[in-house]
DNA sequence: AACGGAACCTGAAAGC
DNA sequence: TGCTTTCAGGTTCCGT
């Protein structure tokens, strides 16, 4: 359940088990995943093909391939990328997978709101291409942030989840730094100081890294899974208390999406 | 151009 | 227990 610090962990595996190999069978199993290509040709397209790169912008993998191909991922709400054997069966909701030697990587996504999107030639796609400053890969530059929020009437939280301002922040990692920049997400963007956008910079930074930390380990499992417990400060958190005021954390929604905030130390303003 | 809302899917958890 | 409702961290499309 992917946002930034999930996909990038995500492309490291992917890099861990692919990098270098050879792709010796390609298989899709839902078709309706696909992208760019026409199903039939998925195999085709990355048979015999040499991973050559894998690289990620905000929510997206690229896996370039050799010859001039590349294969664009993205994971949805459910999509997630695990490694097994080659003579293990098929996952449950098992939707793609890639085999490489001993390795056999398998996509699988519930509720196939992921994509796979070929580019035969390796153009550009427009999800990509479109795609704002990677804070990870490019880093944010608050100057710059601050003069796009005063273009828009949006609140500022809808607008830190634009993958066109910034690239991979999601629910979560927008939530979790609006709380650590101390700015109600209802605020209108537009109205932000520059030193609140500052602010709200070192928060995506700081909450990104967290989650990252979180999920570096060998044999990685995503945050949240049902069951685990929640890590974060707000999100998910209502009526518990501030882990800074012990004030009980609010719920609203914003753009038909649940928001998490601390009334008191993140007031309107 | 910009915004709210529905749609795309399925499973898990909560509610009754 | 079992049926129903609600909710889910993503994007896209459609009507206003």
């Amino acid at each position: 359940m992917p946002e930034l610090p999930e996909v990038e962990i995500a492309s490291r595996n992917l890099r861990r088990w692919l990098g270098g190999k050879t792709i010796s069978a390609a298989k899709l199993e839902s078709s309706r995943i696909l992208r760019g290509a026409p199903p039939a040709s998925f195999s085709r397209l990355l048979a015999k093909r040499r991973v050559a790169a894998i690289t990620r912008r905000g929510k997206w993998i690229r896996v370039d391939l050799s010859g001039g191909a590349a294969l664009f991922s993205h994971l949805g709400m459910t999509g997630k990328w695990v490694k097994r054997a080659p003579g293990d069966g098929p996952q449950r909701f098992e939707r793609a997978r890639l085999d490489a030697g001993r390795v056999s990587v398998r996509y699988v996504d519930p509720r196939m709101f992921g994509r796979l999107v070929a580019a035969p030639r390796g153009e550009p796609i427009p999800e990509w291409t479109l795609l704002g400053p990677d804070p990870l890969t490019d880093g944010l530059d608050a100057a710059a942030l601050h003069a796009v929020l005063q273009r828009t009437k949006r609140s500022v939280k809808e607008v830190l989840m634009d993958q066109a301002v910034i690239a991979g922040v999601g629910n979560i990692q927008a939530a979790e730094a609006l709380h650590r920049a101390r700015i109600h997400p209802a605020r209108p963007a537009a109205s932000l100081t520059l030193a609140e956008v500052r602010a709200i910079v070192r928060g995506i930074d700081a909450t990104i890294a967290f989650t990252l930390g979180l999920e570096d380990g060998p044999e990685i499992t995503y945050v949240e899974e049902p069951g685990a417990d929640n890590p974060f400060r707000v999100y998910g958190k209502a009526g518990e208390p501030c882990p800074r005021e012990k004030t009980p954390i609010a719920r609203m929604v914003q753009g038909g999406r649940s928001t998490f905030f601390c009334p008191r130390c993140q007031p309107f303003r």
